[in-house]
DNA sequence: CTTCTTTTTGCACGCGCGTGCAAAACGGTG
DNA sequence: CACCGTTTTGCACGCGCGTGCAAAAAGAAG
C-alpha cells in the first residue's frame, strides 16, 4: 500500500553507487565515532537522503550481535502505575537509542514463553516490569542463552543471574509505617497484594515488624489476589462486612495505590465511612490518581525517572556490573491519612 | 550473566548435526505446513530440545522479508483507555503470532522519527493508536518505503495510503446525543479533546448537528488540550468560574472518559455540585474507571476486542484489502446522566 | 520387480550489514 | 622529491535462515 514505488527498499549499496564510494563507507557515515572523512560523510548523507536510505537495523543486529532492543514484560495492566512505568521507560529508552519490545504475559508460564520469544528476537536485555520472577522464568532464561541480561524492574530478587532495579522497599515502608504511627492510629489493616511478589514480602514484613516492635501486637492483614482496584474493592468490602463495627480498622495501610483506590472506594461506598475521619488510608507509588480529589492519597513516590536512568546504566554497562540498585523515594502526605 | 555456558548460541546447524539431517530440515520442523515427515520432525524436535534451540527470528526476518513484528505508536499515556488498548492489542497480537514494538511518540514530529525507526526494524505494519496522523507522518511513511501498512487504530482518515480501524464515531455520538436529548437536558456543554483528532471532529460535529437539528440552537463547547483528566479538570473549572451560576450547563457531554473524569471531579470538588442532580455527565470509551463508584459514568463502550480482531485480519490480509473497518459499540447507561 | 507418482530432503544463493585488517591516500618534514 | 606517520577507504568473510528447485526416497499400481 504505502510502498508503491520501485521494487524493493534501498540498501547501502545503492547509496554507495550514487555517492561514488564503497558500501562500507556508507555504513560508516551512519555510525558515530567511525573513521570517516567529513567530505565523504556529507557526500554519503546527501545520497542517502536523496534515495531515502536508512540502515537496516535487522541486518545490523544480525551481523553485530547487538540489537539495541529491550524486551519489556508486563503481566498486569489493571494497575495504573504500570502505565506510568511504561511511559517513562519507553521514553527514556528511546531517547537513549533503545527500542522496546512489549510483551504482555498472562501468567508465569506465559512469561517463560515470552522470554523465549524475546530471546528469539535477540533482545539485548529482558526487563520484567513488576512481574515477580520465579524459578520457571529463570530456567527459561537460562536455557534461552541469548538473553544476556535479565532485569527486574521495581522488584527485587537476590538471584545471582538477575539484576534488580527498584527503590528500597524496606526503607520506604518504614517511612510510611513511621508516619502511620506518628499519626496515632491504633488498629491498622494491611491490605496486601499477590503473595509472591517481593513488594509484598518486603513491605508487609517491614510493616509488621515495625508495628510489633512499637506496639507489641501483630497488625491484621488482608490479601488481594492482584493489584487491581476492583478486586481490592471486593475483598475489602467482603472482609469488613464480616467484622463488627467496633473492630473496624482505623487505618488501611495498602501495599500500593491500586489497592488503596479500591479500598478507599469500598469503605466510602459500601459503608459510608469518611476518609480520614472514620478510617485513614495510605498507598504506595503515587500514581496520577493518588492526587485525584476523590482519593487525595498519602502515598510514597518512587523515583521513577531515576529508576529508568538506572536501567539505562545497567543496559550500557558490562553484563555483570551491578546486581542491585536501590533508589530512595519520598513520602507524599495528603489528606487520606 | 545468564549466558555462562559454551561460546555462542546454538543454531540450526548444531541441531541438524545432532539429529542427523540437513539444516533445512531442521528449520522445516519449526514451520507449520512444511513439507516434512513426521519422523524427521520428532527427531529434530528432540535434538532441538536437548540443545535448547529456537529459530532466530531476526535472521528469519532478514531472509524472508517478513518480521511478524508490529509497531504500536502511542503518544498519550495520560488517557487510561490507552492502557486498555495496549493490553488488548498486545494480548491479541501475541496470540496470533505477532510481536509488538512499542514506540512512545512525544509529538507529531517525533511520530515521524518513530515511524522511521519502525521501518528500520522492518515491521510488517505500523499501528497508530489514538494518534491522529497528519501529513508529516504520512510523508515519512511514504519515504520509509519499508512500512507496508499504515494503520490508524481508533482513529479515522480517508487517506488512501492508510487503513482505519475504529468504531463508527458518528453513529456512536448520535446514540449518546439521542440519550441526552431523551433525558431532557437543555443546556449541554460539549467538552472536546485535541482539535486535530478524527474523534474530535466526528463526535463534536455529529453532536452539534444533532442538537441544532432538534433544538434549533448551537450547543456550547470547550476545548481541552489533551485527553488528560487533570487538564480537563483545570479547563472545566476555569470555564465554569467565568460563568454566572444561572448559565451553568445541565449536562457535560465529554468526548471521552478521560475528559469526563476530570470534568466530573471539577464540578464536584470546585463547585460542590451533585451528579447528575445539578449537572449530568457523559463519557466515551467505557474505561475501567467509568464503572468506578466515584464516577459511574454513562458512556459508550467501544468493541475493543472486535477492533483488535479486525486488526489481526488486516495484518494477515493483503496489503490493500480494506481501507476502513467500522465497528459498532453500545451505550452503557449509568447514573451520571 | 518395474514404472510412475508423490512425498521428503538437500542445496546454491541471497537477505543487508559488521568486523578486522590491509591497501591507499593524505600530510607534514627535511 | 623521498620518507614516514596518520587518516581514510576497501574488502573477504560471516551472521542464521528462507526460497525455489532438483535429487532422492518412499508409495502405489501393474
Amino acid at each position: 500500500m504505502v510502498d508503491k514505488s520501485t521494487s524493493h527498499s534501498v540498501t547501502a549499496d545503492d547509496v554507495a553507487e550514487l555517492a561514488g564510494v564503497s558500501r562500507w563507507t556508507v555504513n560508516r557515515a551512519f555510525k558515530t565515532n567511525a573513521s570517516i572523512s567529513a567530505s565523504a560523510r556529507t557526500r554519503v548523507m546527501a545520497a542517502a537522503k536523496e534515495l531515502g536510505y536508512a540502515p537496516d537495523l535487522l541486518a545490523s543486529s544480525l551481523a553485530s550481535d547487538r540489537s539495541n532492543l529491550v524486551a519489556l514484560l508486563v503481566d498486569d495492566f489493571a494497575n495504573p502505575h504500570k502505565l506510568v512505568m511504561l511511559e517513562t521507560l519507553t521514553n527514556v529508552l528511546r531517547q537513549n537509542g533503545w527500542d522496546t519490545l512489549l510483551v504482555n504475559t498472562l501468567n508465569s508460564e506465559d512469561a517463560s514463553s515470552a522470554l523465549l520469544t524475546a530471546s528469539q528476537r535477540r533482545v539485548d536485555a529482558a526487563v520484567l516490569i513488576g512481574v515477580q520472577f520465579d524459578d520457571k522464568i529463570l530456567q527459561t532464561a537460562l536455557v534461552a542463552k541469548r538473553i544476556r541480561k535479565l532485569i527486574l524492574f521495581a522488584r527485587y530478587s537476590d538471584n545471582a543471574n538477575t539484576i534488580s532495579i527498584c527503590c528500597d522497599d524496606q526503607k520506604a515502608m518504614e517511612t510510611i509505617g513511621a508516619y502511620v504511627l506518628k499519626q496515632g492510629y491504633q488498629k491498622p489493616l494491611f491490605v496486601a497484594g499477590p503473595q509472591h511478589t517481593s513488594a509484598h514480602v518486603l513491605r508487609w514484613e517491614t510493616f509488621q515488624a515495625q508495628w510489633r516492635h512499637s506496639k507489641g501486637n501483630n497488625p491484621e492483614h488482608l490479601v488481594v489476589g492482584s493489584y487491581d482496584p476492583q478486586q481490592a474493592y471486593d475483598r475489602v468490602a467482603h472482609h469488613l462486612k464480616s467484622l463488627p463495627r467496633v473492630d473496624f480498622p482505623d487505618v488501611l495501610v495498602c501495599e500500593n495505590d491500586a489497592l488503596a483506590m479500591g479500598a478507599s472506594d469500598a469503605v466510602r461506598y459500601e459503608f459510608g465511612l469518611r476518609i480520614p475521619d472514620d478510617v485513614a488510608i495510605t498507598g504506595f507509588d503515587d500514581t496520577p490518581y493518588a492526587a485525584n480529589p476523590n482519593y487525595d492519597l498519602t502515598t510514597y513516590a518512587q523515583p521513577i525517572k531515576a529508576l529508568a536512568n538506572g536501567l539505562i546504566e545497567v543496559l550500557s554497562g558490562e553484563p555483570n556490573l551491578a546486581r542491585y540498585s536501590a533508589f530512595q523515594g519520598k513520602i507524599v502526605a495528603r489528606t487520606s491519612a
